[in-house]
DNA sequence: CCTGGAAACGTAACCGATAACGATTGCAGT
DNA sequence: ACTGCAATCGTTATCGGTTACGTTTCCAGG
């Protein structure tokens, strides 16, 4: 055996190859005035060793280490797909990616991890980061992009024109004939949230139809505080014949809460969410619901986040990508429509 | 404005508060030797300063960071289920979680990515290393945990028991009275692409049907490479009358070449995957596929490499994870199955 | 032969933190 | 008052690199 395993470093490959710490560092960098010889040398000791430089130790002294980072507090399906573009726009761009996600030891919604995790990779670690879907404004030495940012950011950030999309949504609905629409509301600092409430009540007052607050939950987005919400309003004396649900993690679990109370979907109860995650297409009866593109939201925060880094931006910085609905058969008209 | 966005570092709570960087570290760290009086004043600063530590400067001191690291080559559905896996094992762990991706500059199936990645990080960054689908045996100063490992691997690793799901996938269109089988298989460094070849073969020579070499096309686990191989089974003068993709990649790759061809699913050609991707169930038509549960591969192998870390772990270091056969509406009997 | 300047390379400071170690202080015991 | 131990805290080496700066070498030009 060679090596077992120990770690090798820079002054490994300097030792070998009989130069100092500063050749090796500025072979690997391929910076000038090193003669080629010498070259040569490092070249073949680094070879043998088997030498990687370290992220770490470099990313401390050096000011631009060509890595961009991803913080997210959770990882569910939302953030699984917007991975996917981000990682498409930075493939063959020279810029690699980090992702940090915490362990949630504060509780999974304790406000302001994404400063924590921030401060604690952008001192050194990353040249820029994109956030999702942060808790408020964030401050950081290097650019950031919000995907979903909070409301009022003037921040560079993308997000889906979640107004549109809520509006069409409830209009769908509306147009099937239900006049009696709940709706379960996001994280409400964060302004996709407030923008399909905009949007639910922008429809309604379209259509001529009140506003009653008690069919509205206040939700977080997160798929498990939808249940006590969509059981509270199911069980009423008078439930709504529709649901929207700002997310569709929350729609699934109406659609979870209509089952348990023996409630047939589309039969006695339309669903409708929002985002179109991958689960909504398979589970059964397939959820209508308004596509945002999760994958496009990462493709556009990843290739805003590189121009900014390398700062050749020159578009506006707040992006908002269309969206589309997608209707599957979690819709229909109410059994009561003949009535109105 | 009280300060721009200048890092913060240690020596600046330092100063600030009257005290060396030492106390502050102790401070940080909890650590033994500071006076309460002197606690506080130093918890004031850092408060006051909006102080968070530099993980990459503690990293590099340190030996343990309570941070895992998890590395990719990719990210397409596989790693993304497996990802949500993973955190849910780390979930109020204690540990944090790092992903590393690369920008793929060196070309998508560089050989080597894995051991590049993982020097880069494990010198300092992380405490042990999570490696999807790698292309060769890897050496780390930290545990590695393997997540579908190369062939003939013996470091820690987490597979789905692939030969049982394959031959079971096989016996399945067997069932239905389909007797000319063609194979994608997947790269073959790959234990599991090995294992799901053996057990085609091991169902078709159960059933006493010959394996015909040129119904074998050697893929790669990349959708992409499918393609031209389904084109090439299926434009034969006799094509095959079921096709066994080795992933659902490749799988829906061959039901868009049966599109393009004319050819009906399941009523011209049966298809069957292996992983039961989310879009495998929302594809028209449904996948059939075996489901080998990429979230529990991920929890596994976080599960196993925290034990690995703390030192804790016991049980056999190779876990095999059951598979399911999920039935959807891509395959079917034979047109020809009157005739046999 | 001497000088100037660039090329090649080493030395050491530095990045932000941690930890071994030593120094100082306070206080109890005698 | 003196000793001894423990508590508290600063000094400094260190992690693995990068880089400003200084030194040496070498060659061309005068």
């Amino acid at each position: 055996m060679i090596e077992a395993n120990a770690p090798v470093t820079m002054s490994d490959v300097a030792r070998v190859a009989g130069v100092s710490t500063a050749t090796v560092s500025r072979v690997v960098n391929g910076h000038y005035g090193v003669s080629a010889r010498t070259i040569a040398r490092v070249r073949t000791a680094i070879e043998q060793l088997g030498y990687e430089s370290s992220l770490v130790a470099s990313s401390l002294r050096r000011s631009r280490t060509n890595v961009l980072g991803l913080v997210a507090h959770s990882f569910q399906s939302f953030t699984a797909e917007v991975l996917k573009g981000v990682m498409k726009a930075l493939s063959r761009s020279g810029f690699d990616l980090i992702i940090y996600a915490n362990s949630d030891l504060y509780g999974s919604y304790s406000e302001g991890w994404e400063q924590r995790h921030l401060t604690r990779l952008s001192g050194t670690l990353t040249d820029g980061c994109i956030v999702v879907t942060p808790w408020g404004e964030v401050r950081s030495r290097t650019p950031v992009v919000a995907i979903d940012p909070v409301r009022g950011s003037t921040a560079p950030s993308v997000t889906a024109d979640n107004l549109v999309g809520a509006t069409t949504a409830v209009e769908h609905l509306l147009g099937l004939g239900h006049r009696r629409i709940g709706f379960i509301a996001g994280r409400d600092s964060l302004a996709s949230a407030w923008s399909r409430e905009e949007g639910y009540r922008a429809a309604l007052a379209e259509a001529g139809v009140p506003v009653d607050p008690t069919l509205i939950g206040r939700g977080d987005f997160n798929p498990e505080s939808a249940t006590p919400l969509a059981r509270a309003l199911l069980r009423r004396a008078d439930p709504p014949s529709a649901i929207f649900a700002a997310s569709d993690g929350m729609a699934l679990k109406v659609l979870e809460v209509a089952r348990e109370l023996g409630l047939s979907v589309p039969g006695d109860l339309s669903v409708v969410g929002f985002d179109n995650i991958p689960e909504s297409a398979s589970t059964e009866p397939g959820l209508t619901t308004v596509d945002q593109s999760m994958y496009q939201l990462g493709y556009e925060a990843a290739r805003m986040l590189k121009s900014l880094v390398t700062g050749e931006w020159d578009e506006p910085n707040q992006l908002v990508l269309p969206t589309s609905l997608v209707v599957r058969s979690s819709t229909a008209a109410p059994k009561s429509a003949a009535r109105q």
